[in-house]
DNA sequence: AAGTCAATGAAAAAGATTCTCATTATTATT
DNA sequence: AATAATAATGAGAATCTTTTTCATTGACTT
């Protein structure tokens, strides 16, 4: 266990760590912090990084990105590509849900319909296709943009 | 109208071309020509950009930039961001559809299904949203990929 | 046929992400 | 608690995709 953390506070994170096989250091506790803490659920690399050197971490940005993906294959966080053309990260809470996107203040809404689940598992089934994967995009103007 | 592109052949493109305003030129005709005639609806600028070298066109990759992002502002192309980092490009033959995508083989299938369509709609509304686009993905192994 | 302004090519720049490699830190072992 | 083995990190270089710049060329209006 790096310095600085006790099993205290951090009892959680790091047996989720280990559990994916992945040492408990510093830089991947201190990234597991900021997707918990952070008000938005839905950050890019570059975001965790800044989140990083404000709280006075001296993380590499390298870091942050082979973390994000080491956590990506382990189950830990999901990445999603947003209209915009780079990654976004968020914690997976088990819960597969789709996303709406306000294209003005980026607001990130989410929602599951187990009409569209159904149908989807449906045409995939269709059309041959064994799904390892879907998820459902829409992008508007919400509520708080439309009255500006 | 450019050297060596006559009126006969090419008489639909050069419109289209006009209703969005832009200039007919030998670069647009033959990008547009190039999604017209691929085997694969889906390609990357790199796709497009290797196309045209292997005609013997000497059409830059910016060109093919420039040239793909004004055909979506035209409503003539749609950009995908499929899973992989890079964007595809498909013609906009008006109607919307979804994708499920082959992560084996890269085989792309689409579809429209109505229940979805509706569901999307009253879904985007209850959260308060006035919907602009939307998309979905589904990701999997087609029926050929599975049998090997 | 001439002038105007948009379009192009080439190269540089920018942005996002990955890789390399020397150094450091964690974990299993003693 | 000390050591060895090995994985993780930081910094910077490299890569990949996409955009910008700018001088030149070309399309379209008159």
């Amino acid at each position: 266990m790096p310095d600085g953390i006790t099993t205290g506070e951090y009892g959680l994170e790091s047996s989720e760590l280990r559990k994916a096989g992945l040492k408990v250091t510093l830089p991947r506790m201190k990234i597991l912090d900021i997707l918990e803490a952070s008000s938005s659920r839905h950050q890019s690399a570059e975001d965790v990084y800044k989140a990083l050197l404000e709280e006075g971490e001296d993380i590499g940005l390298a870091t942050v990105y082979r973390v994000l993906t080491q956590f990506e294959s382990a189950g830990i966080v999901k990445r999603h590509h947003f209209e915009g053309g780079h990654s976004v990260f968020e914690l997976d809470e088990g819960g597969h849900h789709d996303h709406i996107v306000c294209v003005k203040c980026a607001r990130v809404d989410e929602f599951v319909d187990e009409t569209i689940e159904q149908r989807q598992k449906a045409i995939a089934s269709e059309l041959g296709y064994e799904m390892t994967d879907h998820c459902l995009y829409m992008y508007g103007i919400c509520k708080n943009c439309q009255s500006e």
